[in-house]
DNA sequence: TATTGATTTAAACATTTGATTAATTCAAAT
DNA sequence: ATTTGAATTAATCAAATGTTTAAATCAATA
C-alpha cells in the first residue's frame, strides 16, 4: 500500500504546496531540500510548483519570510508593552514563546541555520537595528539593575528558552530524555525561567 | 588575478582534504557542501577525494565525529572532576569552554543541525546513554541543592555557553553588536556564567 | 454544446554532482 | 637507467535535480 502522504484537503495547490513546503524545508533545510520531496509531500505533480512559484528559491523565500517573522516578531511587541512590569513581561514572555516553541520545535534550529548560510539576505527581513535596546524591557532593566549589561540579559532569556529546543535531538540520543519528558520539563520552563531570570537581578 | 585558496603547505595530501572538507562541511554542512568545493579549499583534484576516502560520507563521517568529540567530550570529564567544587567546576569549564567556542565559532550550529538531519547515527558516537546524571558535577548540585532538577540546571548552564553562538548571525545583522563586541560580549560571559549559575542555587 | 482559458500531467531537458576510469607523472628501489 | 607501484590528472559517466514544454484535463461561460 503506498503511503498517504497527507490528507486531502480543501486548501488550495498554492497553499498545498506553500504548506509542504513549510514542513519539508524546516526539517531538512534549503540544501537538504529536494523540489520532489515538497512536490511529494503535497501529493501533486512536481510542476506546479515551478507554475505556482517560479522557483525552489523563490518559494524558500516566502517560507523563510514566515518563519523568520514566527520567531522574532512574537516577542518584539511583548518587550515594549507599556502596561506590564519587568517581572509580568519575564512571565508572560516565557510562557507564551516556550508555548509556541513547543508547538514549533525545529523553527529555532531551521531560522538559524539558514540565517548563517544567508546573513546578509535577511538584514532585510529584520525590523530597525538596534530595536531591542530602545525597548520598554531595556528601560525597565536598567531601572531596576543599573549594573548588568542589558544585552547580557536579555541574551540568558533567549538562551534558555530557545537553546533546549537545539539540543533536543542531543538530549533525546545521549541524555535521558524522551519526547514526553521533553516536553514536561519545557513546560516546567515556563514557570523556572522567570525565576531565574530574577534570581540574576538581585 | 586568481584567488589563492590556502597556503602551500607541507602537509600530506590526505591530510589537506580532511582540513579543507573540515572547513567547507562546518561553514555549509553536508548537504550545503559540493566534492568540488572541498577539492578547490584544498587546491587538489576531485578525483583524489574518492581515492583517500572512497565517498563524500565516508569524509563526512570523519570530519563529523571529531566535531561531535570537540563538542562534548571537552566537557565530560570536567564534570567528573573529584577534586574541584560545584563553584569551581562552573568557573573552570564556563571558562575554558568559551574559549573553546570563541575559536570554534561555527562548531555548535553545524554539529546541532547535522545531528538533527540524522540523529541515529550519532547515537553511537555518544559515550554511556545518561552520562551526565552520574557525574560529580550533578551529585555535587544534589547535595547543595535538592530543590532543582539537575537536568534544568545543566541545561541552563549549557544554553548560556552555547546560544550565543548560534544566534551570532542575527544579533549582529539585527542587534547592536559586531564581531569585536561579540567576542568582547562573550569574554565577559566567562566570568558571569558562573555567578549567574550562583545565584540560581541561593 | 462548443469554446476558452486556467490547471494539471508526463515527459524531457540541461546542469550539477558524486564517482570512476585510464592515462600520466612521480619517487623510490633495483 | 629501468622498473615498479603509488599518486595525480583530465576526461567521462550515471544519477540526481531544478526547470521547461507540450499535451491533456477541467471548469466556467457563451
Amino acid at each position: 500500500m503506498a503511503k498517504q502522504i497527507k490528507a486531502e484537503s480543501n486548501l488550495s495547490t498554492e497553499e498545498k504546496i506553500k504548506e509542504a513546503a513549510r514542513v519539508v524545508f524546516t526539517k531538512k533545510g534549503y540544501a537538504g531540500t529536494k523540489t520532489r520531496d515538497i512536490a511529494e509531500e503535497a501529493g501533486l505533480n512536481l510542476a506546479l510548483l515551478n507554475y505556482y512559484f517560479r522557483s525552489k528559491e523563490k518559494l524558500f523565500e516566502i517560507v523563510m519570510m514566515e518563519k523568520v517573522k514566527q520567531l522574532f516578531s512574537f516577542i518584539a511587541p511583548a518587550l515594549n508593552e507599556e502596561e506590564t512590569s519587568l517581572d509580568e513581561k519575564l512571565e508572560l514572555i516565557a510562557s507564551s514563546y516556550i508555548d509556541m516553541l513547543i508547538k514549533n520545535p525545529d523553527l529555532p534550529i531551521f531560522v538559524l541555520s539558514e540565517i548563517r548560510n544567508n546573513a546578509e539576505s535577511f538584514g532585510k527581513m529584520i525590523q530597525s537595528k538596534g530595536y531591542v535596546l530602545k525597548t520598554h524591557f531595556i528601560q525597565q532593566l536598567a531601572e531596576q539593575k543599573k549594573d548588568i549589561n542589558p544585552i547580557q540579559f536579555f541574551l540568558n532569556f533567549m538562551s534558555m528558552m530557545i537553546f533546549p529546543f537545539i539540543a533536543k535531538p542531543i538530549l533525546t540520543v545521549a541524555g535521558p530524555v524522551n519526547d514526553e519528558t521533553f516536553t514536561q520539563l519545557l513546560k516546567e520552563r515556563k514557570a523556572l525561567i522567570p525565576k531565574w531570570m530574577k534570581m540574576m537581578l538581585e
